[in-house]
DNA sequence: GCCAGATTAAATGTCAGACATTAAAATGTA
DNA sequence: TACATTTTAATGTCTGACATTTAATCTGGC
């Protein structure tokens, strides 16, 4: 492990990314102890905060924890799924809000993911996940439920239909997916029509998986898409009009 | 913006939260310069040390970036596709060297996702796209090709099939998910009767894709993937074989 | 001999202040 | 105005110290 100090790359940076290939490589395995910062500074010859910049950046991806205290120190993590799919939520969110990803395009990819998953989730689904898929639609059709609500609640089903595929590989690609389209749909305003027509949608899903009947699914996913993806063009339309006017009254 | 110097929890671990956390709300906007290191630790009470943790932590996220000199100092990063995908395949590779993810498992959720962008490509599929599959193609059959470097065309050929369905999102997720099977996918040894079916699978695809033949994709992803969970299980039937005749020598 | 409690030691967490380096902005000059 | 120089404000790095945590060790009493 070595860096370069003439690079105009910061320290920090070089280090972290000489741990972060040892670790990939597997020359660092899980639950080894790094050297302690001193011993580190020593061998990459540079001060202890500089190690300490580099072991930072490395914690907040989740390679490394720190313990502290006698026989502390920084150890190689176990990357677990929750950890991972925390992080892979941020990113996509901050994705989709800060690139001028359209609607279309995000929801367009979170159907087709959640399509690839129907045919496992039809063969699979336990009576758990089916039992909650129930119980989310029972709450979207409860009145006085807040937009926001009924977004987790709508989530919370979607969840369950893709942890129906029992693939944990899947299951953290794709709920990430979900989840990140989250605050895209809270701006949708869902009115009783629209969330009775997505709560008979949700139970025409729910009564497929039940009937192990993939095609199904597939078939009342395209129509979910459809509908959401109309509601929200109403939404947009009806916003610019809005915004039309404001802008006529001002002129 | 606030921390709990009461708090167990690091203060550069409160600190960057703190920040991130403000990021995500959309209080912070990109290109935003944030405040210089000395003023964030003169506003949350801590060192400049302590600060450059925690902004180190956010760098490492690809959530800020920093310019030295007069007018420098930490802005929010615009998140490109090419990091978000990076920081992807780093830790979906770990997640399935370190968490015993079986092959099988992993395989599964790859052509499932693959298979869902299928009908896109078949739409959409440009004529640059296909042609980098058709010389992918022809590069796998060349004799003398080291099996890195067959498994290296092999990602090529499935992201142009992926990026064929033009869609950024979807791009973003699956070539992570293929990419990050390489590792394993390199474990297998391809015999040239094995490239030799897979140069035919990769041909009916490629040609399918011409054809805008979405079911015929389909098909042909399903077969692949039972040929490569075969192979890959043959490979796997040997070693424990080798094993087991070690053992038996030893004893 | 053994156990509970005190002590020690080794590590990370934090601070303060200094200097080095960078790069934009301000200034001076032809 | 155009170009070279100086200033300045920021990050990058170093040194050394102290605080805090925690496991291991030591110690005294039973």
């Amino acid at each position: 492990m070595k860096i370069d100090p003439d690079s105009t790359v910061d320290l920090s940076a070089q280090i972290a990314k000489a741990i972060r290939d040892a670790i990939i490589a597997g020359d660092l395995i899980v639950d080894q102890r790094l050297p302690s910062e001193a011993e580190l500074a020593d061998h990459f010859d540079v001060s202890r905060p500089t190690v300490r910049e580099a072991l930072k950046r490395l914690a907040a991806q989740s390679l490394i924890r720190t313990q502290r205290g006698a026989s502390g120190g920084a150890f190689v993590n176990r990357l677990r799924f929750e950890d991972a799919y925390a992080q892979q939520v941020t990113t996509s969110t901050l994705l989709l809000s800060m690139n001028a990803v359209s609607f279309d395009v995000a929801c367009e990819a979170r159907y087709a993911l959640e399509r690839a998953c129907a045919p496992l989730s039809a063969q699979r689904r336990t009576p758990d996940q089916l039992a909650t898929m129930r119980a989310e639609i029972h709450r979207q059709g409860q009145p006085g439920l807040t937009d926001e609500a009924f977004c987790a609640s709508d989530v919370t089903f979607h969840r369950a239909l893709v942890d129906g595929a029992g693939n944990k590989v899947l299951s953290y690609q794709l709920a990430g997916a979900v989840e990140a389209m989250q605050p895209l749909m809270n701006m949708i305003t869902f009115t009783a029509r629209s969330r009775e027509a997505i709560v008979a949608l949700h139970t025409d899903i729910a009564d497929a998986v039940e009937a192990q009947d993939a095609p199904k699914i597939d078939a009342t996913l395209v129509e979910l898409e459809a509908y959401t993806r109309e509601l929200a063009h109403s939404v947009v339309t009806a916003r610019a009009q809005k915004a039309a006017e404001k802008e006529h009254k001002t002129a």
